[in-house]
DNA sequence: GTGGTCTAGACCACA
DNA sequence: GTGGTCTAGACCACG
């Protein structure tokens, strides 16, 4: 069950993608309480404080709240989770977009090599 | 001439990507001589450290040449920077849809996202 | 006759607050009995353990007495909760002063500040 | 050169009030560099991540700018810790206010107590 | 049991 | 040198 970590990038940044997908997808209901900071870093085959910190930055972005002696639950607003998604893929989209007219591609190039790349690796992941 | 830095992405590398990009566009030629390491520091505003490293690491992919009290070089065989480029941009890319598809986005979906985002902003950045 | 509870602060502080009150506002009768620690839960909406944590901190405080299979009783001797009252009051108070003048906030500011506050919502809260 | 903390309250908050304090006073101008996490940990006496933290959340709220390899360095928009100070400010009196209303203080009394408060150590802490 | 804070110390990327 | 991340483990407040 443990989860693979990009290991050059942030494991708390990675977990809270994850986190935000299964919302999204409904595997995580509105209001529903996420695992605790521990069963969840047992899952993920993290360090507690690194769930924690997973968890406070889902909190101040507004996507769940943390009850002390009680837990952390999805926010029944799932709008908020949405709108974070997008905003966060926007600017990761944004920023391709930057790197790769730096380098002087032309915007249909950026368009044909993305399609390469997502049809290399034809099958979702997980 | 200073340019200007996302302060959240490494300058050196965002350096490197520039400097592929004039090479690639024909700015900077073939086999020309690049600014010192001092002088570059000064045109771009960043630390003389930060300069020596974006050079050693175009250096160690073979993109540039440095010769001994002569100066740095742009190699004469272009296709090395092309190639560059080419496996630059594709982990570029292969790491957007990674995340993206971690939140949950079809493959349908990430190209849209993409064609929105190029053309949002219709002119090339500086 | 749910209380609505803030989750930043402790919800056993809040219910300790708002019986005080009660008391001294003669809505709950010195010596009269309190309801039972299950009773309060299901009327508070809170877990049981919170109230009997506010119990037995109000007993604590001298504020109520618990007899032993008879119940929780408000002390006959309201003296004593006016003096808790002011005791918290004052310490609360003494809080928001070091705060303000850890911000730099002069003695007249404060003042001001406070009465805007005060002024702002001009009806009591429930 | 150690600085005194009220061990029933965060840490990295009172340590964030306090330089949010010295911003505003004038002490740490606009632009400035702040002292290292390291250096401001001894200084302060507590653990480096402790100020880590202080200097993150302080970011977040817009106030400072963290460069890797280079430092923190206060926002060069003054208005902006202005502005968090007053916000943080009105939310706490508001606070106060609260409580002392759920305890049954009239808004004369409330103004009382905390002139009483004020005057009774006159001098400004330090 | 829950989350929140703090310490100690490590390692890394960056300038 | 700088900040950023992570682990390990402790202690506390809360429900």
């Amino acid at each position: 069950m443990a989860i693979t970590f990009d290991h050059n990038r942030p494991i708390y940044l990675q977990l809270k993608e994850k986190m935000y997908g299964d919302i999204c997808s409904g595997e995580l209901l509105p209001g529903s309480r996420l695992p605790s900071v521990r069963e969840m870093a047992v899952q993920a085959g993290v360090n507690p404080n690194t769930v924690s910190r997973t968890y406070m930055e889902m909190e101040r972005e507004g996507a769940v709240e943390s009850r002390r002696g009680q837990g952390t639950f999805v926010t029944e607003n799932s709008d908020v989770i949405t709108s974070l998604k997008k905003t966060a893929a926007e600017e990761e989209t944004r920023r391709l977009v930057n790197v790769l007219r730096q380098y002087g591609y032309k915007d249909d190039e950026i368009i044909n090599l993305l399609k390469t790349e997502i049809h290399v690796k034809g099958e979702q992941p997980e």
